[in-house]
Order: structure tokens, then sequence, then C-alpha cells
DNA sequence: GTCTATATTCCGATAGAC
DNA sequence: GTCTATCGGAATATAGAC
């Protein structure tokens, strides 16, 4: 048998087509008619490769938490100082957000109705330590190096200022009155904006 | 026609029902069973009171982003100085959404979705006015008293310091460790914490 | 107003031809 | 592997008795 290029391959182009309406709607809102008409092939197909929409919905999400979570440890499990980590941090993940905008409110989403624990299995193998980042926040207001913070408050912090605006954008796009092109402006700005003010606040 | 109690009415067991079913599932992951087996009455009597699901779901909508965004012109509309609107819309907010912890991501959710201008036509009636403080923090900034940032970013990173450890609270529980008691804590703790962090972080 | 029973629609899934 | 046609179940919605 031989087969086509491999991003023309019927299994891949059914995978773009869930995954973009899945990052959307999610489980319960995608049709497999709308996946189907995405991918340009009849339903009966998708059903031929995936056995059914659970199966199918369930390969888009474990991709894309793999791709979400342990992204997160980039702030967590690098050797760097505290500083550099979080301009690090803020710097990649929001690039990585640039690319995949709909991925934190999908994954959050999911979370948020993880009945079956599907999720919940795949966080505990691969799961973010924030451990050695927390400890390392706790010497530093020791060290009296930065001001006084609970270490959890200022990771939350950091992930809220890096993540909430993407989640949050069409209300943003409307309230400030901008268009997608500089909705975009303002997130490269705050690869740099986010360290900043972080550093600016903790910084003696 | 002698009523029950408001609160024992038949319509208003209906949308506290579905209004608790709604921001949890969502409309397409909502069944209208579960709406009438948490109302404790029988499935045809919500569309007796409520046409179709449509229009329930539209219904509890409109009720809550008509709770959702007006609290967002506390932080615009007030007549405080800058430090003083910071404190007040953190504290209000927060509190809000410990009351109400499901409504961040639901409104957000759904402005994601609004195909029809649902919202749209709601938020274009109650409309934000951010332009005041806006312009509050550039004058500000321009007389020296707080550091340069633009003012876009300050806002949004008011309002992600806020909101966002609420939607992401399954994922904060699980990777720090805490229970919802200790969450509660947090959140509490949050109502001055991010005021005192802002204020640092733009304070000369 | 409230229920039971039933109609209708929608959608996931399968059968079977090619 | 890919399609058309269809099945079967689930969910919305309505009819009609009380």
């Amino acid at each position: 048998m031989v087969k086509s290029a491999p991003d023309t391959e019927t299994s891949d182009k059914i995978l773009q087509a869930a995954r973009k309406i899945f990052l959307v709607k999610g489980m319960s809102g995608a049709r497999m008619q709308d996946i189907a008409d995405a991918a340009g092939i009849n339903k009966a197909l998708v059903h031929y490769y995936f056995r059914n929409k659970e199966t199918l919905f369930k390969t888009i999400l474990l991709e894309e938490a793999k791709k979400f979570f342990p992204k997160l440890n980039l702030v967590f499990e690098s050797d760097q100082p505290l500083f550099t980590k979080i301009e690090q941090f803020a710097a990649a993940y929001i690039d990585e957000i640039l690319e995949n905008p709909f991925l934190p409110l999908f994954i959050i989403n999911q979370i948020n109705q993880d009945t079956d624990h599907f999720l919940r299995d795949i966080l505990s193998r691969n799961q973010p330590r924030p451990h050695a980042l927390l400890r390392q926040i706790e010497t530093e207001v020791k060290k009296g190096t930065i001001r006084p913070i609970a270490p959890e408050q200022l990771l939350m912090n950091l992930v809220s200022l890096c993540i909430f605006p993407f989640m949050a954008k069409p209300m943003l796009n409307r309230t400030l009155g901008i268009n997608d092109k500089k909705f975009r402006e303002l997130m490269e700005a705050r690869k740099t904006e986010v360290p900043r003010f972080i550093i600016a606040a903790i910084k003696k």
C-alpha cells in the first residue's frame, strides 16, 4: 500500500479537524458531522479510524494536555535564579499560547468536568512539581532578597498574568476597542511586561 | 390564585435548578431531565414555564451577565484615587466570585461561543467604560506618581489576578496539594494581597 | 399546574455496496 | 478505504388526562 504525504493522510486530516472543532466547542458541543465536514470526508470514515466520539476526543485531549502541562514545568524545574525563571517562563508560555490561543480555556474546561478522572490520571503522570520553586521563593523571602509574599500567591500571580488575557480575549477586544492585530501586539509586549511587573512588585 | 412563598414557586425552583446545571455544564452539556430532577419536578413542566431549552438558557445567561459585567464598572467608574480603586475592586470582586465561583468561567465560555451575538447585544447595553480609568493611569504615569506602564496592561493585570485563580481552581488544588478550605483562605488573603502586589509594582 | 405517555428531532454508530 | 443508506438511542418537545 502506498501512502500519500503524511499531512494528507486521512487519519491526520481527521485529527486536525477534530482538534479545531473540539478546542472551540468542547466534547458535548461538537458534532461528528462538523468534524467530517472540516476534514472534507464522510462521517462514517471518522468512525472507521476512531471507534467513537469519545475515543477521538480523548485522543485530542491527551495530545493537548501533554502540550499544556509539561510547559508549566519550565518555571518549576529549571535551575535558574528566581528572576530569570520568571522571565523565561513568561516569554515561553505567552509564545506558546500565541500559537495555541484556545488551549488554556479548553484544558481548564476539561479539568472542570473531569468526572471520569481521565485528566487526573494524565496529570498524575505528568505531575508539575512546584515544590522547588515554592521553596526557592521562601528562601529568597527569608534572605530578604525579595519582599515578603506567600509563595503560592506569587506562583498564582505569575500564571494568572500569563494565561488569563487569552481566555478573556473577546471581552478585552470589545472593552478596549481593539482588533486582533492590536491584541497580538499587547500580548507580545506582555512577554517582557509581565516579568517587569512582577519583579518590580517583589524586588527590594 | 394563591401563590406560595416566592422561593418555593415552581418557576423559581426551575430557574434555580437551571442555573446550577447550566453554570457547570453549559448549554450543550446540560439535560432538561437533569434540570427537572434538580428542581424536583417533571420534565414537561419545565417546558410549560419556559418554551424550550434555549429560552431557559438565555434567561439564565442574561441574569448572570447582568451580575457579572456591571461589577467590572466598580473599577472603571468610581471617583477614587487610583490606589483606592484598585483596593476596592480586588476586595469586592474576589468577594463576589467567592459567592459565585463558576460565574467567570461560564461567562467567558459564553462570550467565546456567542455566535448569535446574544451576549454582544447585552454587552452593548451594559457597556463597561474603561476610558476614565485608562486615562487616570496615563495621567499618573505622566505626573510621575507611578512607574511607566501601558494603561491596558495594568488593567489586564488587575483583572487577571482577581479572576484567574478561580477558573484554575481544580488545577491549583491539585498542583499545590490543597483542599477547598485552604483554597478559600488563599482567596480571602488575595483580597489584600493583590492590591499590595500591584501597588508595589507601580509605586515609585 | 402537574403529570404520563408519546411524538419528533437529532446525532452517534453500523451495515453493506463499491 | 470510502461512500450511501439506515438504524437505534437519547434528548427535546408536545398531547392530553387529571
